[in-house]
DNA sequence: ACATGGCGTCCAGATGTGGA
DNA sequence: TCCACATCTGGACGCCATGT
């Protein structure tokens, strides 16, 4: 059988998300610093390796079905490309990357994300700041932070959804404290992401509660719960297995899910940055 | 190993075409 | 008349086979 390796030209593809993007051939060309002429033959080419791209209207162009299908395709390649002939040139990571997360992901998704990310770039300095989520979105907004998990109710987010989970109430394995009224609740910080779906669904049952700590420690809230001296909420993925999820029902309202997000710092992202928001997705799946 | 010439590719510039 | 795309042409460059 005759077998033959064909290599695409990403610069043809290069000018075709150009011209895409643009809506014309000029315009493209003048996003890449080429002349019109160049982009019609690159365009040309192309079209006669994969068939009609762009359908011809009066002066515009507008892309065929055969072109949507390999624009996203060719996006893809072009981004790959790139990636590559960075790693190629740029030498390995080194840097210093900001990192923020809530205090319950700390403990239960980070650690092995971060041990993988820190063998595989011994260069890179990680910093990791604990705060509440909309702390951390205000400092991803002002730059203190490189990279931000928050936690948000689900929905339309400016950060990259990297998970949804249910919120559940947790207690002592074998303990009552759920059943007291007022409800003794006990929250990591006021500024927690959670207190307010908390605490609107307490008041939509009717439920009379307290909150019995906010100190900003995860260990010190988990420490009430674990006395049974108070409920508390955490995501699904992040109970301890001493802790037991509480049934919502009669004495505990249901709660919302919530999901995990990804925030970049406003601008320029850095490989750095780049490279651990990929280890943080693969360490999700 | 190096020089040379043929060939193909790519690009810019000039020009043609057609629509607004 | 202006603008956008298509086409043609010539120059620059790189690759490859061949000669020295």
């Amino acid at each position: 059988m005759h077998c033959m390796s064909r290599n695409l030209d990403i610069t043809l593809l290069r000018t075709f998300v150009a011209v895409a993007d643009h809506g014309s051939m000029t315009a493209g060309g003048n996003a890449l610093h080429l002349t019109q002429s160049a982009v019609s033959q690159q365009i040309a080419r192309l079209e006669a390796l994969s068939g009609v791209l762009f359908f011809r209207e009066k002066r515009t162009l507008r892309l065929t079905p055969g072109g949507e299908r390999l624009l996203g395709k060719a996006r893809h390649l072009i981004i790959l490309n790139d990636e590559l002939w960075a790693e190629m040139t740029e030498g390995p990571l080194e840097g210093v990357i900001r990192l923020g997360a809530p205090y319950d992901l700390v403990g239960a998704w980070l650690p092995p994300v971060l041990k993988n990310f820190a063998a595989a770039h011994s260069q890179v300095d990680i910093r990791l700041i604990c705060m509440s989520s909309p702390e951390l979105l205000a400092a991803t907004a002002a730059g203190t932070l490189d990279l931000a998990l928050v936690e948000e109710p689900p929905g339309k987010s400016a950060g990259e959804c990297l998970s949804v989970e249910r919120l559940e109430w947790v207690g002592a394995k074998g303990g009552a404290a759920f059943l007291k009224r007022p409800l003794p609740v006990s929250m990591v910080a006021e500024t927690c992401a959670f207190r307010t779906v908390v605490l609107q669904a307490l008041r939509k049952k009717e439920t009379t509660w307290k909150t019995l700590f906010e100190s900003g420690s995860l260990d010190a809230t988990q420490a009430m719960v674990r006395s049974d001296l108070a409920v508390s909420v955490l995501l699904a993925s992040t109970i301890p297995g001493d802790l037991t999820i509480l049934p919502f029902g009669e004495n505990l309202p249901e709660l919302p899910l919530f999901s995990v997000n990804l925030y970049h710092a406003k601008g320029q992202r850095s490989r750095v940055a780049n490279e651990l928001a990929q280890q943080i997705r693969d360490g999700l799946k």
